[in-house]
DNA sequence: CTGGGTGCAAAGTATTTGCATGAAC
DNA sequence: GTTCATGCAAATACTTTGCACCCAG
C-alpha cells in the first residue's frame, strides 16, 4: 500500500489526510495488527513530536468510521486492524505473536441456530496458543 | 450454589475463605457474567465499606487460580465467569446481555490444522447480535 | 478563508500497590 | 501465633478532553 493508497481510503471515510493519518493507516497495513503503544513508538520515529492523543483520537475515528477493527485479546491489550475479509485470529501465548486466518464459521453459526434464536450479527474466533515458530 | 460449596472451591485453590470471597463465587454463580462494577457494586449491600481494590485483588488472584475467566467482549469492559464446561458467547448488542451456549469447536480447530502449524490451546468464539429477547 | 487536526496539558477513569489493622487457620 | 485479606489512601496506568495554533481542502 503506498502513499496514495491510504490517502483514497481516508478520503473515502471523509477524513482529512494528514500525514500522521496515513503513517498509522501504513503502520497498520505493513504490521497487521497492532496496539496504541506500538504505533505510537512507530510513529515517533517519523513524527518525534507526535502525541499520544493523536494516536487515541485518530484509531477511535477509524473505528467509529468502520475501517479499523478492534481485536480483543485475552491477556494483552487490544490491538487494530484495518478491516479487510473476516478472518479468525492465532494468538501465541509464548511471543504474544498475532496471525490472521480465513475460516468459514458458518459451521458454528449453524449450530447455534439449532439451539438458540439469537440473531448473529458478527462471529469473532481467537485460538491461544503455540505459533509454528515458537513451536521449535 | 451455597456457602459451603463456595468455601470448598476456595479451599481447593488455596484461598483463604472470607466473607468477601464467598460473596464474589456466589454473585458470579448467580449471575453467570459480570464486570467489576457490577460486582462492587451487588457486593457494596453486603459489605458497606468493601473495597474496589479488595475486587481486583480477589479477581485477579482467582483468575491466576484458574479459577475463574476473563472475557473480553467487543466493545465492552471484561466479564468474569466461574470456569465451567467450554463454552461460547453469546453478546446482544442492544441489551449488553451475555448467554452462554455449548459449541463443539473442533470443526473449526480441525480448519485452522489443515492450513497452519498453530498448536491450538484454546479457542474463544464470541457472537454479537441480537438476543431472542431483544428482537421482539 | 474555514473546518478540522495536532500537540500539549489537564482531567477523567481504571487498576495496582503499600501499609496498618484485623480475620482466618 | 502466623499468615494473609481487607480497606484506605496514594500511586500508576490508561484514555479522553479543552484549547491555542496550524494545516488540508
Amino acid at each position: 500500500m503506498n502513499m496514495l493508497d491510504s490517502s483514497i481510503l481516508l478520503k473515502e471515510y471523509n477524513l482529512k489526510v494528514t500525514p500522521q493519518r496515513v503513517a498509522i493507516v501504513e503502520e497498520l497495513y505493513k504490521n497487521g495488527h497492532m496496539n496504541v503503544d506500538d504505533l505510537y513508538k512507530n510513529l515517533l520515529k517519523k513524527f518525534p513530536s507526535i502525541s499520544l492523543a493523536t494516536i487515541y483520537k485518530n484509531v477511535n475515528a477509524m473505528v467509529e468510521k468502520i475501517f479499523l477493527n478492534e481485536v480483543k485479546i485475552p491477556e494483552a491489550k487490544s490491538v487494530y486492524e484495518l478491516i479487510k475479509e473476516n478472518h479468525s485470529h492465532l494468538v501465541c501465548s509464548l511471543c504474544g505473536g498475532i496471525e490472521d486466518v480465513v475460516l468459514d464459521t458458518s459451521v458454528l453459526e449453524a449450530a447455534l441456530s439449532s439451539q438458540s434464536n439469537f440473531k448473529v450479527e458478527n462471529t469473532d474466533v481467537v485460538f491461544s496458543g503455540v505459533c509454528s515458530h515458537c513451536q521449535k
